[in-house]
DNA sequence: CTGAAAGCGCTTACAG
DNA sequence: CTGAAAGCGCTTACAG
């Protein structure tokens, strides 16, 4: 029962090549008969064709490349693991290739998988993207774009993506109204989007409740991990700067920050409230719980897989191409943190 | 200078299709110089076979499957994502599909790779699989078969594994050796080799430090997740079984009791020492932070792909195929919690 | 050393 | 409705 072709099928149903691809394939000139008897037999042996060899004549590859900045991040593997279902579901399989956040790696998979011949590209910038030829590759290639998370404007494609600016003027405007007055802000890199949006957020929220803007209180955090977090709030308490809260844009800054509080002996939430972002597995899982917004993940990826498919049915229908961006609504977690 | 094939490189060469394709290849049977003017060539112009099309003749597709129980673990997404590295370097690329702890589920995903004609399938079981004639099959259809982490030790194929068993002995005898008395143990589900053999480990660390081994101190979590640990430690405080340790077979089962144990007013490390497995993540962002078992995803991963490229090398010289099991070391590392 | 030719397994325009 | 045939882009045994 192993690597049948048509041709088999075809002798052993007596019919030729042709009927047989096509009953498998719902063609409408051929009789439902021999469909049928096609379909059952095809079934009943587990027969399918060799999607490489069609590939010659179809040009699709029913390959997806999926580029993440970092596998091990738990928001990108929840996303991963949505558009691996969902793709296969659709009859795709996924090919996935970590950019490890630098944009040479990021032109080299892209190469990669435009010489394999996926039929689209799902990608999430690398932080250190600043411009965006090898995008257009993709786009002018005929390959299916779909940007997700860390996206760029400019680029001429579908997109999906949370509302960063407002997220972070909700997690700001959250610490305002319990109280607070002096709030930090540990920032991402400069480049990003996304990371530029989360800090206009807080900047709007501390405008809207009149409290001066500080410069000195907002943190650049060019990978934002746990120990620039730490570093951030060693440099608050040495200067002193006596913040009452922080906003991190991410859920390990505000945990490594968290920690150099609590290790100087100051009470978190008492003295120093903190809100992370991201809502990663492990903000649930710190003391105390971390208070931070929810970006869904599995949303995230439903969509992007959606996008494609509505792009690919467009494709074969010789539509023109509708590039549409999906926004995903982030909510805050209120936990023991704030 | 896209979608290029042998075809235009000959015709710009004034060559036979046979001369570039054997050019690019290193065949012997073509001139040195011919070989240099197409290697060149083809390099200006980026050039590279179309795999899909080279795959109908050499029955290679240079795609690898890999299959784990849940992405959004760190332990396997640092697995994967040091696989995909290697085999991006090798020329190889990744399918990733998750069985989500499920038999079924591995089992579709398994025929899905075999249709797709992937030169190798590196899998780690599903907690529940307990039959094997699924992984036979891969055996069976000459696509290489590299089991990880979770294994049966009745397949026959190359293997990468942990010794758990001494591993958990090394965390048992840790304990020990730090006084305590009345060890706790939250194992893995029943079926897995892997949750036997660290429960074996703990039993035996006992057994050679003359400490009774009591039953009742052992908890099966099937799930081995951050809940399961949670309610464990609910049942030691409520019976109460007045222990001074927990070793569990997983990170995320160790936090969960450590946040019972917590929140009952029990001092970890103090009342209870707590040691983890896996070294997650996470295990260096709890307060306090979680002393653990290391399993270095990125060396497992390195094996993995090193014995697939060595089954590779042996198939292609026509050799006979030997498998081989591959132990990886671990490490205690100890931190704050014990 | 060179190139013409067969063939991998499929799809699809075409003739009947 | 049916099937013979061309062709997708490559590799490789074969003849020269």
């Amino acid at each position: 029962m192993k690597n049948l072709k048509l041709k088999d099928i075809a002798s052993a149903l007596n019919i030729s090549i042709a009927a047989v691809s096509k009953s498998l394939k719902n063609y409408p000139d051929v009789s439902p008969k021999t469909r049928e008897r096609v379909r059952a037999y095809a079934k009943s042996v587990n027969f399918s064709p060799n999607s490489q060899a069609a590939f010659l004549r179809t040009r699709e590859t029913k390959l997806i490349g999926v580029i993440v900045s970092q596998l091990t991040h738990y928001f990108f593997s929840t996303i991963l693991s949505t558009i691996i279902e969902e793709a296969e579901a659709n009859g795709y399989l996924v090919i996935v290739l970590p950019s490890e956040e630098s944009v040479e790696i990021e032109k080299k998979h892209i190469a990669t998988l435009l010489q394999k011949h996926v039929d689209g590209i799902f990608l999430t910038l690398a932080k250190d993207t600043y411009d965006f030829e090898h995008l257009n590759q993709i786009v002018e290639s005929g390959t299916s774009l779909i940007l997700f998370d860390n996206i760029s404007k400019v680029v001429p494609c579908s997109k999906v993506l949370i509302d960063d600016r407002q997220a972070a003027f909700m997690a700001t405007e959250y610490l305002i109204k319990k109280g607070k007055k002096r709030i930090a802000h540990c920032r991402g890199p400069l480049i990003p989007q996304l990371s530029i949006d989360r800090f206009i957020g807080y900047k709007r929220a501390l405008e809207k409740y009149h409290i001066e803007y500080d410069p000195e209180l907002v943190f650049v955090c060019d990978k934002i991990n746990e120990e620039e977090g730490y570093e951030a709030a060693q440099k608050i308490i040495d200067m002193p700067l006596e913040i009452d809260a922080l906003f991190a844009a991410s859920d390990l800054t505000a945990i490594g920050a968290m920690h150099c509080f609590q290790k100087n002996g100051f009470h978190v939430p008492k003295d120093i409230a903190i809100v992370g972002f991201s809502n990663w597995k492990v903000s649930s899982l710190t003391t105390p719980l971390l208070t931070t917004v929810d970006q869904p993940g599995d949303v995230i990826g439903k969509e992007v897989m959606a996008l494609f498919l509505k792009e690919q049915a467009q494709k074969k229908a010789k539509e023109t191409i509708e590039h549409q961006t999906v926004t995903v609504p982030t909510k805050l977690i209120e936990r023991e943190s704030s």
